[in-house]
DNA sequence: TTGCTTTATGAACATTTGTTCATATTGAAA
DNA sequence: TTTCAATATGAACAAATGTTCATAAAGCAA
């Protein structure tokens, strides 16, 4: 009843299943899930409220399925098509592809509102908070400081706390990811939050890196 | 009818008063606004749902007070007492104890509470919102780039955009701050976190330092 | 105590909301 | 076209929720 019927392209159902989806995510990420009704999301797909039982359980189904979407966001998944060696190598270019991708990312509709769903559901959903904390948080966190313990040992950059310093790195991304997102619910100017994501790449950069000058030249 | 009516001590309708708003506050900061009910406010209280209104008009105005509650919390006036030349001059201090007052701060009961309750509402009030961006963003960013600017002049930093620098200093201390509140959430140990409070004011301030020792010594 | 204002109670209400279900409609395979 | 499963509709229900109000209780000044 749940599983995949059509054999090649998408079937009715599974198509009217990912406009639920979609337009239950843009509701819950700016109602908030419980100001959300099922009227509502019916009501903007232009279909009765019945009908979307035929195709989730109940609201709260709808609401799982797209936390269940939150692990395999793009998000989460920062560092996915890096060798390790070659990652760290790259020093400073590493540090601005991610920090292009924040940047790109809080512009993207789709993850704007995953990251909203994520940022209102987070206090209360233990789910959506072990989500976030494991996937969004620890991994990437964790990811990134191996590869600056690894420039550390490459005397790229200035031996200290790895951890610490990938903190350091995400924190205002992740900061200016939320300015971003509030800015434009509002329809505010984004510019100088957007000009902030490099800013803070180069800063960041020349506070950790090692003056090649004076040991190589 | 909504006045003060005691001359001196608080009279027993302005300490149940307070006594709702602290209830409120509490179950909006756990469970949401929308998904607290009249009726868990005054059953936490061991009091009917009837007797609230005695206090406030509606749901509603409870939610508005505790908002207008925010912009006197203590988050939102970092530099209160401080004198502008003074601070300026007082130099990595002046960072330290901003440091330190973030960090208490996630610890402090009320404003744990204060804070969950915006970032949760952040999203959808647009009245929480300004509040957040006007005074909690806004303002204390400005008055520590102007800081940072005087720094400069000082010649106790780097020259650089103060208003940049600002949000660096900013955004891990709110980002900081957040994590502690989740990890509370879920009686997990916060002590990994305490530590970048202090961490995150060294590594920025060695990274906006003049040296002194070759110009001076 | 008496009298009066403030606060609490119990019961009720109109809505809203999630959900169900019998029935109608649709879409595609035969 | 016929047939059957998948999907949509309309109506309805029960529970939850915000709110009101007449009445009772409590606090306090005289």
């Amino acid at each position: 009843m749940d599983g995949d019927k059509g054999t090649s392209a998408l079937s009715k159902g599974s198509k009217t299943k990912a406009k639920i989806l979609k337009t239950a995510l843009k509701l819950f990420s700016t109602k908030g899930y419980k100001a959300t009704t099922v009227r509502d999301i019916a009501g903007a797909m232009g279909v009765k409220q019945s009908a979307l039982y035929n195709h989730f359980k109940n609201k709260d189904e709808i609401l799982e399925t797209l936390i269940g979407d939150l692990t395999s966001s793009a998000i989460v998944h920062l560092f996915d098509d890096k060798d390790p060696q070659e990652a760290a190598r790259s020093g400073k270019a590493l540090l601005a592809g991610i920090g292009t991708k924040f940047k790109l990312l809080s512009f993207d509709g789709q993850n704007e509102a995953l990251f909203k769903l994520l940022m209102q559901e987070m206090f209360r959903n233990e789910r959506v908070r072990e989500i976030y904390n494991e996937h969004f948080y620890q991994e990437n966190v964790k990811k990134l400081s191996t590869y600056l313990f690894m420039m550390m040992q490459e005397e790229l950059i200035r031996s200290s706390d790895p951890l610490m310093l990938a903190n350091e790195f995400f924190a205002p991304l992740f900061f200016y990811q939320m300015q971003v997102s509030l800015l434009k619910q509002d329809k505010k100017s984004t510019s100088s939050v957007v000009s902030l994501f490099e800013k803070h790449v180069e800063f960041f950069w020349e506070s950790i890196r090692i003056e090649k000058k004076e040991s190589l030249f």
